[in-house]
DNA sequence: TTCTCTACTGTGAACGCTCACAGAAGCACT
DNA sequence: AGTGCTTCTGTGAGCGTTCACAGTAGAGAA
């Protein structure tokens, strides 16, 4: 590094200059730049060196002109922006994708549709293939966005399993329908028989599966279903409070209560102390994400954890595969029941 | 649009298409889209609809390859990746200026460096010249990652006050002293005099600044410092519990404790209600930042509002000026007392 | 008319890279 | 010695854009 550094930034080394360094041609070392096969160890080692010796990085926008690949894949929240803020799986979500990218060296692009005039302005940017491929984050999973995508032939996967019924498009979820039964026999097994349940969005597979495990459960222990027990959500923790107040008013004998999220589950148990029960001695309460929200409620919330590290990882692998020419995947990851004090 | 789709990727097109079909030539369609002068009305118009029909959307690669700028920008986090999870206001602020930069139609990249490898991966990211400029987000702000780009000429803007003394590095910070000493103010004014203060880390000037604040209103009021009454932590909800501890085992008698963020105040407010302190009768709290948290915790947070919008919006412009060639500037921002329950 | 100036337009070169192709060198087998 | 194969290397072309420059047309002044 004899770099003299005069506060300005000077032109870096190409591709020419390592040629000269190493005494090979641009197509040597671009050869070894790009794995390529048909290089002799010497003409490799000469090259390493001299890469390093220059300091030499790839100009990949040179590379991106000629591949037609941008080496960039974006990561696209549909959402209006205040989930983001309240939603402690997006965090989780974007951090574990950003570092799965970063293992490919590929940059993340942050894209929020949030108005109208954005996803407008982002479809736009990404149909012209400034991006490899999409991964989506929505939780309305009929997203309009997505299948517009989807049809300009951009490779994408979905974060939850999407509406559409035999659409082909790539998906990664959690096991929506198995958590959901988990933790339900839990709460049976603590004894309890007047189980409520406040549901995600209805019109979202992942709010339906997990009222599917659910009733499945209770019709399995013979335990009949009451339709004063079910209400639905939105997975915000308003529509939590909303919830289990309606939940108390319809059948104030309620025992234990799944809520379909955490954040709803941290406003369940607001709504719960504020009209004096007790959690976990009179009434159960059961989350599911096991996001942040779960351990810093009082009491630490019972919850299905969704592998959202995996999930992450697994969407990026997807989504590379895809890029790389295979086919969409649906992909379906195992969930868990983590018990702290709520029940 | 007369684009079949079938499912593959077309070929977008040129800024050839375009010219052929406005019957001018490149020059022109390139000067159309730059704002360049020297254009007639009606070639302007020509372009302008031949634009539209094909759907043209510039090559950002080709651009980039022979103006040398990259035309996006990367948002740098050099926390330990926990931080992300825990603090509301780092999204507030990915958030912010993204959709600030989406204005420009710049893209945002985000980058985490939490490990040392990642460190030198991004670093050698970002001096390669593949984004314009950095924005920088870090509380140990001594940092050496942003004073390596700095040497290297890269032109980035931190969010809050740098260590270094007289370093020239571009940042946009609220005032911290001045949010301190409007808080401290308010608790004098509730007839507290036993006020205590948690700290933020006192190797970053924010942390300083705040203390500062304190210190001076208290000694224009005439109330004595008392060491037993001042304890620093990290902005953690932990640090804050483990401080909430010290300070009521130091002095019982503290009746106000000014949090040096809401994160932290969250941690003392449990504190406080464990041992069995009412907040605000017997003692009053008031936080920083106007955080989510604050307004999540019960009761809500009487806190110090940073403008996380204007912050964002501040550093996108100044970033932008320095990459425009511009000087490194500093913005400090006003805070803004906001009343809830917790006094 | 001729000259100058302004307003505009077209053209070749270049940015740094990859790709396809041609060619060289080494080896084995006729 | 010739042929064919494999392994390796160098070279020209071209990706889509911008930039500098040259050139044209028209208006106004001499």
């Amino acid at each position: 590094m004899t770099m003299s550094n005069t506060g300005g930034r000077r032109k870096p080394p190409t591709i020419h200059d390592v040629a000269r360094e190493a005494g090979v041609s641009r197509g040597t070392v671009s050869r070894v730049l790009n794995g390529g096969h048909y290089v002799s160890p010497t003409a490799a080692e000469a090259v390493n060196t001299a890469i390093r010796k220059t300091g030499y990085v790839v100009n990949r926008h040179a590379r991106s002109l000629i591949t037609g690949r941008s080496d960039s894949i974006g990561f696209l929240l549909t959402e209006p922006q205040e989930k983001l803020f309240e939603d402690p799986n997006f965090n989780v979500l974007l951090r574990c994708c950003t570092q799965a990218l970063a293992a490919h060296d590929i940059p993340l692009l942050l894209m929020l549709a949030g108005t109208e005039d954005e996803r407008r302005r982002i479809t736009r940017y990404i149909t012209a293939g400034h991006v490899d491929g999409v991964l989506v984050v929505s939780s309305h999973s009929a997203d309009p966005v997505a299948e517009e995508l989807r049809q300009a032939g951009v490779p994408l996967v979905q974060c939850g399993k999407p509406m559409g019924r035999g659409s082909k498009v790539s998906y990664v979820a959690a096991d929506d329908r198995d958590g959901a039964r988990d933790m339900v026999r839990h709460l049976l097994s603590l004894g309890r028989r007047r189980i409520g349940v406040v549901t995600g969005p209805l019109d979202s597979p992942g709010g339906v599966d997990r009222l599917a495990g659910y009733k499945e459960v209770l019709t399995e222990a013979g335990v009949e279903i009451d339709e004063r027990l079910i209400v639905s959500g939105d997975y915000s923790r308003a529509s939590g409070e909303a919830g289990a107040e309606r939940l108390l008013a319809q059948a104030p004998d309620m025992d234990a209560v799944f809520v379909a999220s955490d954040l709803m589950a941290q406003g369940a148990l607001t709504v719960l102390r504020r009209t004096g029960r007790r959690v976990p001695e009179d009434v159960s309460v059961g989350g599911f994400d096991d996001s942040t929200a779960a351990t810093e409620s009082t009491p630490a919330l019972t919850t299905i954890r969704q592998p959202y590290d995996r999930i992450s990882t697994e969407m990026v692998r997807v989504l590379l595969a895809q890029i790389g020419g295979e086919d969409p995947a649906a992909v379906i990851l195992p969930t868990e029941l983590i018990r702290r004090e709520s029940t």
